[in-house]
RNA sequence: GGUUCCGUAGCUCAGUUGGAUAGAGCAACAGCCUUCUAAGCUGUGGGUCGCAGGUUCGAAUCCUGCCGGAAUCGCCA
């Protein structure tokens, strides 16, 4: 039993006795105690007074009093108002270091059994690259896959790729009318990247045309829009492709692969991946079988002009569409089709989806219709929502050139990390592949980090204009802090730290050194707090407290100079459990450390 | 207009199953490298926790109203 579960036991034994009343168990609260004061947790007893019939300090006193005979870990404690401030025996603190000195995976539980987890995120379009919004989806994503992962559960990535539909007809049509048979190999451009830009030629082509027709016809703009020659060809190749059309399949296969070629390099730079690839072009007929299961149970109507449509406005919704008239799917009916497949695929106990709040209405519809056709897994679809990121000006408008492009700004990040660290002069003994590694791990990590930290579900700012932070609460500075231990550790020759117990007397444990075992102590429980809320932001958080104390820890007694060789093992050891932490929750947020910077 | 989310220091963010004097980082200023990496450490200044009520021994945290911002309310995805 951990040592917290201990205390509030007792605690309630020592109310009911001497009390002689039952303490409800959400009115016993311990909590770290404030750097301030002397402790290591602290109990609330201000609930206590009344049937104590005592003042908040006698009441501490006398469970304090209690607690010092009854639990062998507790040596000590004071009172401050009613707040009982317990210190545990500083032998508590280094039989929890002999315990997990040598765990590398400190705080990662094994796998539990029982039903995985899905997480789909990414869910890129295939006629544009991938922007700053797709990275805070894809760190996201990744992190949280890691994060359950680490609290024990199976885990399976998916990306569901929406690769058909009338915006792909578009840039494959400004390929087609204007392409001249452009490939990635003959004009040198990333896959991804040229398809785009021709998505962005058929706007603009499409534009002219819009603004000719109004000009010698008179029409209005949404009207020259629906019926501009460009416009009703992109249609007529979307009804092509549905008809399975050989030369536009074709066309969609070679575009569509150069994406996937774009993507993948994306991706990898990244460091995410996916179990499971879903493309839509394969799923998207799925849902019309739940339609039809939904007008058989009666849950669902079909009018008079043949569309299908849910009644959820007794659920505080509107109507909804799930069929149109001539029979075509729409966005739900995919996502109705996709969630069946995931489930039966998977037979998940719960299924999350990263997407954009801009989508919570979406997604409450889904959720809502999977529970009106009775599917037993409506209750494990799971939206997480995140916020936007937004640029001083507010949202990223592609159509006024402001979209941050994903490769772009790991480029820059990467720059950003070569420069500052040639600045500092300390890669003079790397040769140019070390070098090189090196500022791919400090940029991303600096990116990774700046996005990861933040809230998931909080919108957040970028400013393109100031570049990343490197100091401070950043990932440069815990991968520093990191960096710094396994230099120490190297220079012990105690890469591997050695199975010997550790003599020093628990007498000697000074203030920084019990900071940071309490902190170490914390990680399995920060692990699971993250996987509950799904919140990277939180391992973030901990790291950066972590590396603080380390940083204290360091700055204040010396590892290798101190004299005294117990001590010296023993911060040798400490030194070495904080670099695994580091390193396992800095994996958690798919950053790498490295052992020299 | 309806619904949902957000509002904490000049800026970016922590802190919300209700607990002590509301915390970090950046920016500003002042210190610390003959000792294990100064991407570090220490200190100073900086706050009506959007506003007003309410519940409570105790509210940034819970409830109500208002103000401000965002998203959404398509036979788009």
């Amino acid at each position: 039993m951990k040592v917290e579960e201990k205390i509030l036991q007792a605690v309630a034994e020592i109310i009911k006795e001497q009390f002689g009343q039952e303490a409800p168990a959400a009115t016993l609260t311990l909590q770290k105690t404030r750097k301030e004061f002397e402790g290591d947790f602290s109990f609330v007893v201000f609930p206590f007074v009344k049937m104590a019939r005592r003042s908040p300090e006698q009441t501490a006193e006398a469970i304090g009093n209690a607690l010092l005979e009854k639990l062998p870990e507790i040596s000590s404690f004071n009172v401050i108002k009613g707040f009982l401030n317990l210190s545990l025996d500083g032998l508590y603190w280094l039989e929890f270091l002999s315990r997990e000195m040598n765990n590398v995976r400190f705080g990662l539980r094994d796998q539990q059994g029982g039903a995985p987890v899905v997480v789909e995120y990414s869910s890129p379009n295939t006629n544009k690259p991938l922007h700053l919004g797709h990275i805070r989806n894809n760190l996201l994503g990744y992190s949280v896959a890691c994060i359950l992962e680490a609290a024990g559960n199976k885990v399976h990535k998916v990306n569901l790729v929406n690769d058909r539909g009338i915006h792909i007809c578009k840039s494959m049509l400004a390929w087609m009318c204007f392409g001249n048979g452009e490939t990635p190999a003959s004009s040198g451009k990333k896959g991804d990247k040229l398809v785009g830009e021709y998505y962005v030629r058929f706007e603009t082509e499409l534009r002219s045309q819009v603004k000719k027709m109004m000009e010698t016809s008179g029409i209005s703009e949404e009207e020259a829009r629906k019926t501009a020659p460009l416009m009703l060809e992109a249609q007529e190749l979307l009804r092509k492709w549905e008809l399975r059309d050989e030369e536009t399949l074709s066309i969609w296969e070679k575009m569509n692969g150069w994406v996937y070629e774009g993507f993948d390099a994306t991706y990898k730079r990244l460091g995410v991946n996916f179990d499971k690839v879903y493309y839509e072009s394969e799923t998207y007929l799925l849902g019309k079988d739940l339609v039809n299961e939904g007008l058989e149970k009666g849950v669902f109507v079909r009018r008079a002009d043949g569309s299908v449509w849910v009644n959820l406005t007794s659920e505080g919704l509107d109507e909804k569409l799930l069929l149109r008239a001539d029979g075509t799917s729409v966005y739900m009916t995919q996502d109705l089709g996709t969630a069946q497949l995931r489930f039966d695929d998977f037979k998940a106990e719960k299924m999350i989806y990263v997407v954009g709040n801009e989508q919570n209405y979406h997604f409450d519809v889904l959720q809502k219709v999977l529970k009106k056709l009775g599917k037993p897994f409506a209750d494990s679809v799971f939206h997480l929502s995140y916020g936007m990121v937004e640029l001083p000006e507010g949202k990223m408008k592609s159509r006024e050139g402001t979209v941050v492009d994903a490769d772009d700004l790991m480029d820059e990040m990467v720059e950003t990390a070569r420069r500052t660290t040639e600045e500092l002069g300390k890669t003079k003994d790397f040769n140019e592949e070390e070098k090189a590694r090196l500022f791919y791990i400090i940029g991303l990590g600096a990116l990774k980090y700046f996005i990861l930290k933040v809230d998931p579900k909080k919108n957040m700012l970028f400013n393109p204009a100031e570049s990343i932070d490197f100091n401070g609460n950043t990932g440069p500075f815990i991968q520093y802090t990191h960096a710094r231990i396994r230099s120490i550790l190297r220079t012990a020759g105690q890469e591997q730290v050695e199975a010997i117990q550790i003599r020093m007397p628990a007498d000697k444990l000074n203030l920084r050194e019990r900071n940071l075992l309490r902190t170490l102590n914390e990680f399995p429980q920060v692990v699971a707090e993250a996987a509950a809320e799904l919140s990277p932001a939180q391992i973030a958080n901990f790291t950066f407290e972590l590396c603080k104390e380390f940083n204290q820890f360091y700055h204040e007694h010396s590892v290798l100079n101190e004299p005294d060789e117990q001590v010296s093992d023993f911060r040798i050891k400490l030194s070495q459990l904080t670099a695994i932490t580091i390193s396992n929750a800095m994996g958690l947020l798919g950053i790498e450390v490295p052992e020299r910077m």
